[in-house]
DNA sequence: ATAGTTGCAAAAGCTTTGCAGTATG
DNA sequence: CATACTGCAAAGCTTTTGCAACTAT
């Protein structure tokens, strides 16, 4: 199967995800609903909400920023979208259906996100609920530090000094 | 030694080592400063910088929401306040010198706060630093599920039904 | 003396809300 | 056809900034 394939086979599950949760608590299917959603799924990664509020009118749909804050919210509730808070003000979204779990570690001088994977948090995340009596829903793990390229910067930075 | 000595050592190391902080970067030793430092270690666990503000007008002392802010800023560059995102808009902080390493796991239903250690964490942040070619500073792990009283609300709610 | 800090209030930035009109079930 | 949803603009909150007065060095 291509990427694109795999692609539009997500597109279609996500939808029909969406509409499940939709009609499971009475609320409505509108075309903006499922344009965000589509929209989302055929981005990259992590954006903030306005990115995405201007993303939509550059494609000329007519969308407000009260509807993509109140779909992103719906979308984090049926578990498609996930929510960051990096350290900014400002939360950071990303797709969640069809991809495996993973964690971010964040550059402090230049804020690139990369992606990691490991076991052991899943494990942390067990022991640690059962000990303190938490049923555990979700994790954040961040990471912060300087990445490779700005480590660079920096010792160029002294030597100039 | 008592508990009220050790709080009086750890006020005296804290002081000194913001002093050290701010010679090295060339700031000034303002009163302003230095109370908002002492009640913070004065305080309890997690606060936001409005809680702190409104503690500080009680208090009688007048310090500004911008001095708030930029000593706060301060304290965290000198490694002894750390700031938090526990998933809302606003930033929570929390003092760090005299404490031993710890993650956060909160409750969704009531935001309670509470936290725990793993050793294991710091082996994922050295792996995963190293594979990256990041030279990490920090890390924020928070789990986020439902405290046992919640989980008791939750059933009554249930069984109302 | 003089530049960094402060308090105050205004501004900025992200998110939520009120309202009148629209479209879904 | 009832009412949840939408777009728009205004309001709400947290945080930052501009400025005149102040003060640590």
């Amino acid at each position: 199967m291509s990427d694109n394939e795999k692609q539009k086979n997500i597109l279609q599950e996500v939808r029909q995800l969406f509409t499940a949760y939709l009609e499971k608590n009475g609320q409505r299917r509108t075309s903006e609903r499922y344009t965000i959603l589509e929209e989302i799924y055929l981005r990259s990664d992590h954006f903030d909400a306005e990115e995405l509020y201007v993303h939509l009118r550059n494609r000329n749909f007519n969308i407000s920023r009260a509807t993509v804050y109140n779909t992103l919210e719906l979308l984090v509730a049926s578990d498609l979208v996930t929510k960051h808070q990096f350290g900014k003000n400002q939360a950071q979204f990303e797709k969640s259906y069809g991809y495996k779990q993973h964690d971010h570690i964040i550059c402090i001088d230049c804020r690139k996100v990369v992606e990691f994977c490991d076991p052991r948090i899943q494990q942390i995340q067990a022991m640690v609920g059962e000990i303190l009596n938490f049923k555990i829903t979700h994790h954040s793990l961040n990471l912060y530090g300087i990445c490779g390229s700005c480590q660079i910067k920096r010792s160029k930075k002294e030597d100039a000094k």
